[in-house]
DNA sequence: GCTGTTCATTGATCTGGATTAATAATCCTG
DNA sequence: CAGGATTATTAATCCAGATCAATGAACAGC
């Protein structure tokens, strides 16, 4: 299974410093790709899930549904992402992942990778990263619900997004094909539809962003960040030590 | 540096199936102890931090600032926990955190534990293990900030404070003393203080809790648990394999 | 190209929770 | 044990954002 081009790997190789044997190593437990159409289910709420699926193209949603019926989306899933983490390492899943467009993955047995970690242990390592990453993305989504307006909650989402895409080479400069309904974002921010809305609408009357309904501009960056308060994430490339160092 | 009765050591043998060799040489890296007064802060918005932290006792919490002077708590920092993940993977710290009562932690520098994942790899999984834990709880604070009404928060944050300390021998049955100020609660929770204490008031009314400013008894756990739609974590333990297998 | 479905937009109403402020209880500390 | 500093409680006002409802636009499948 050739990872060749493949979203994560750009992300392993930019911030983890994994050499051609690192990526050799793994693409070797890559079962399979697996492409699912738009509203599929990835993962059911409440299921076992073992496996370790990193996304090539698409985007989907993790959320958990309340019995009133309201919908929290935990994470907006794109390329480069691996869904069944953290859930490998529990029961049942606690929330669900559907697509939310044609979705690609590629398949990695969870046992396997806990095999390949005892052989080459930096792979233990490349696991936390993804989860201090990971983490970090739920800290600041934790902080917009919380503590910021819903304009500033837009503006941080907006950022996240670009940024996001643009480490796995999905967006311009300052542009971007939306890959979520505004009913995805309305949902993640903790905002009802026609709030967020006009939420936009105030966005976009500030002269903040230009958009349509599938794209986005930001106009005025440097505000945005402003607004939003935005610091974008520096991780520090762990040190892939081999056995003998 | 002797583990013996420290509260993480329990969080570990008991998930983890780590055995006696294990915590030796998790013992061996262990630097000191350190012990921190109320309000004193254990990690600066901003700088950088390179230590886990393994909370022996004590309480802190892990926040984030806004300009506006509103106030998030990203986490409760309970005996058992750690500090310092997953900051030591980034650059520097986009949160604060600070002791809310007395607390001493064992420190370990991030560089040693490193080190040990490459000669023990168990010890990668042990720290993706714990980022799995804290990236389910940071989920439920999601679902909380985003959806849940401020009645079924309170159950919620109740019942995850009781179902921490239980794990770590603070709690009984149903009953604690309550480690944190409402204020420190409502700022978990996206709640302003005079709302929260109301909250606080309505359970009680509903006979769901008993309570005073320090104790607490979780009177109907069944309720609490309906009302929260709480869904306790079940963690599956990681096979811990050796080398050679 | 037609049609049903999904998604975006707009408007009117109403309430939950913020805000502000003042007081009471409690905890420390000298 | 007295006095100051926290922390908890209560009350009054007000507005942001939910809710409900309806229309318009865009799109996918036949």
């Amino acid at each position: 299974m050739p990872l060749t081009g493949h979203p994560i790997v750009t992300r392993l190789t930019r911030s983890m410093k994994l050499n051609a044997a690192d990526l050799k190593s793994l693409a070797a437990i890559f079962e399979r790709d697996l492409t699912f159409r738009k509203r599929e289910e990835l993962v059911v709420h409440g299921s076992e899930f073992r496996n370790l699926c990193f996304v090539k193209d698409g985007y989907a949603i993790r959320y958990r549904l309340l019995r009133s019926g309201k919908r929290q989306i935990l994470k907006l899933i794109m390329p480069g992402d691996v869904i069944g983490f953290p859930v490998s390492f529990f029961d049942r899943s606690s929330y669900a992942v559907v697509a939310t467009s044609e979705l690609t993955y590629a398949v990695c047995p969870f046992d396997s990778y806990i095999r390949l970690c005892y052989e080459q242990p930096q792979f233990g390592l490349v696991l936390s990263w993804l989860a201090a990453q990971e983490a970090a993305t739920y800290a600041e989504h934790i902080v917009n619900l919380g503590r910021r307006t819903p304009i500033e909650r837009l503006a941080h989402l907006l950022l996240e997004i670009h940024a996001r895409l643009l480490e796995v080479g999905r967006a311009g400069e300052t542009s971007f094909e939306l890959p979520f309904s505004q009913e995805v974002m309305a949902d993640a921010l903790g905002l009802s539809v026609p709030h967020l809305n006009r939420v936009i609408q105030r966005l976009r009357a500030e002269q903040l962003i230009t958009s349509n309904a599938r794209f986005i501009d930001l106009t005025d960056l440097t505000s945005l960040q402003r607004l939003a308060q935005y610091e974008p994430m520096a991780l520090v490339p762990i040190p892939v030590l081999k056995p003998g160092q």
